[in-house]
DNA sequence: GCACATAATGTAAACGTTTACATCACGGGC
DNA sequence: GCCCGTGATGTAAACGTTTACATTATGTGC
């Protein structure tokens, strides 16, 4: 009812309230005024139902990760609410906790309330339930899965880059015996990162040791049982790459208990670059993925689906880069200054 | 124009549709199977905006918070989330970046999208923006500001409780000299923490020496910074109480980068317990704020302030309780064994 | 002064539901 | 055999907007 009393206060119709809110055709200015004065004094806000009712799509824009809890989550959040807010669109946050049967009522939902747009963060996937949305014609953007089509974009992080840059780092610095901390390998993003390193690992022709990979669960206490088993080889690595950061905080744990130096004895490389990282001890040299840009990009990527000309998606693509701190230093068999040993 | 739809494809009328989707009144078992086949073969999800508008009151809630990237809001939010979505309500989630201004738009959007219920996180607060809600119906829940009125309840932090226990425990570990570190003092949460602190203290007939209080920002860095100014007094506090964990962990760095150990010559409390504690070199004993249970807690006051039989607001408690670890230990004036030290 | 373009405003239908009320069929009690 | 209660279903209004179309006022050019 309430436009109407607007309008009555104003003494004009609807369709003219209408028009000064949404600033289309032409008023006259001492309508518009007059009708402005009407609207503050009611204290009238649109109802976005109703609005939403009639234009057939709403200003709702669905987010789906895994878990709010998980700390990669929180900044690419924060980034696409940012942006999403900055152009007057709502987010309804979703998780599936890593249970692909959530993930059915999470696209329900968006469905139901005719979500402009999904971005979906999380590979707990099923086709169907893409057919869903698309079929509705909702633009999805995607992390890591799949390609461009039609309303779907793909953001496609380069883990490969900033591992290769760590690699690189780790072989100037000496290090020939790598190991590498794997996530929870029933997750899509940890084989990705996984794969990532041993591919790079083949390109510097250094032996792919099954023995130097090991599972953690991207948790801080799967690092540090992963690193007490690197620990105990025979040859035990000179370095070691983490899936994410959190494995690698485990990790440093491992290794300070049973007495050995980082980076003197061990280096260790992080994956993700959350904030605490600048603070363990020493603070960590890490791989950034910057998060906060991803989720402006997923904000990006679907604006562009949904005013774009095209209808077609398409692939972005988001650099990781290594940051060096203290964690990282010359390998321990290079260590005796002059000569580099040979065992 | 979907029931209609399904209403055709089954044929009845919408009205029965909608009663057998809602499963009020009677319908008889044929036509509702008939109706639930013609559902799921159309694939008719109803329109959320189209049942708001007709009801004048969503399924929605509003959740406000500082900004998501601070620790310790994500459990809340999953709290909340989790047991909201159990009950069939979305959650728009809203971050002020504590700002004031953002307060404004937050809730004109909880206005416009008729929210069912708002949960304010954050302090960041203001009368008429209150009266606005409140003029429209709209139940609200704040976290300790406030009391209970009509439609507003209010969930009050018990951080006296903690704070007493860390005392306690510090002073039966021989104790004199308690340090604080604050958080920013602009922050409402950080000046209630200090004052719980302050109150306890007296009651402790502790000498309350302010230059034994420093001021940080909730944030590692400032953490590190007040434990430094802290460690240069000339008589230095042999335990210090922290207003967040992150200062805490500041406070660890500040002291092992002057080669002091932690338990042995400082002792260091945290407040909030986040995941992270139990992993810091020591692991830090600290106050339990239980955040998911927080979340949840706003939920049920939110839900009983919406189907309650009483329009008035509730205030609820929640505890907080010490939890130890290995960053308190004897002090160190009573160290020698024997005869403690009097000075 | 008249026809006519143009600007300003109004009228009413449409969006997809829910729900009060009306209708209809059926069966039981008398 | 009629009346009436009951259970099942239909009809249509209402929710608060937007917008195509209609209407009215305001010059403009001749």
């Amino acid at each position: 009812m309430s436009i109407k009393k607007v309008a009555k206060q104003a003494k004009v119709s609807t369709a003219t309230v209408s028009r000064i809110i949404n600033d289309s055709s032409s008023v006259s200015p001492a309508t518009a005024r007059r009708v402005w004065r009407a609207i503050r004094k009611l204290n009238y806000y649109p109802n976005t139902h109703a609005r939403t009712l009639v234009s057939g799509r709403s200003r709702i824009l669905g987010l789906i990760i895994s878990d709010i809890s998980n700390p990669f989550f929180p900044e690419v959040v924060k980034g696409f609410e940012d942006v999403a807010l900055q152009n007057d669109y709502e987010v309804i946050l979703t998780s599936t906790n890593y249970d692909a049967g959530r993930m059915a009522s999470c696209v329900r939902r968006m469905v139901e309330n005719k979500a402009a747009g999904v971005a979906i963060m999380t590979s707990e996937m099923n086709r169907e339930l893409i057919g869903d949305l698309a079929r509705r014609e909702i633009p999805i953007v995607f992390l890591d899965v799949g390609k461009a089509r039609s309303r779907m974009s793909n953001i496609c992080v380069d883990y490969a880059q900033g591992i290769r840059e760590a690699v690189d780092h780790l072989c100037a610095l000496g290090h020939r015996r790598i190991g590498f901390i794997s996530g929870p390998m029933n997750l899509k993003s940890a084989r990705t990162r996984r794969s990532a390193f041993l591919h790079c690992l083949n390109e510097y022709h250094l032996a792919e040791d099954s023995g130097l990979i090991a599972e953690g669960n991207h948790k801080i206490d799967g690092g540090e049982v992963a690193m007490y088993r690197l620990l105990q080889l025979k040859k035990r690595p000179t370095a070691v790459l983490t899936s994410n950061d959190l494995t690698a905080f485990g990790a440093l744990r491992a290794i300070h208990h049973v007495k050995l130096r980082v980076p003197e004895d061990i280096s260790i490389v992080g994956f993700d670059d959350i904030d605490l990282g600048q603070f363990t001890q020493p603070p960590l040299t890490t791989v950034r993925l910057p998060r906060v840009e991803l989720g402006r990009m997923a904000f990006d990527a679907l604006s562009r689906l949904l005013h774009g000309d095209s209808k077609r998606g398409s692939v972005y693509r988001i650099e990781t880069h290594l940051v060096v701190r203290s964690s990282t230093s010359t390998a321990p068999d290079a260590h005796s200054p002059g000569h580099p040993g040979h065992s």
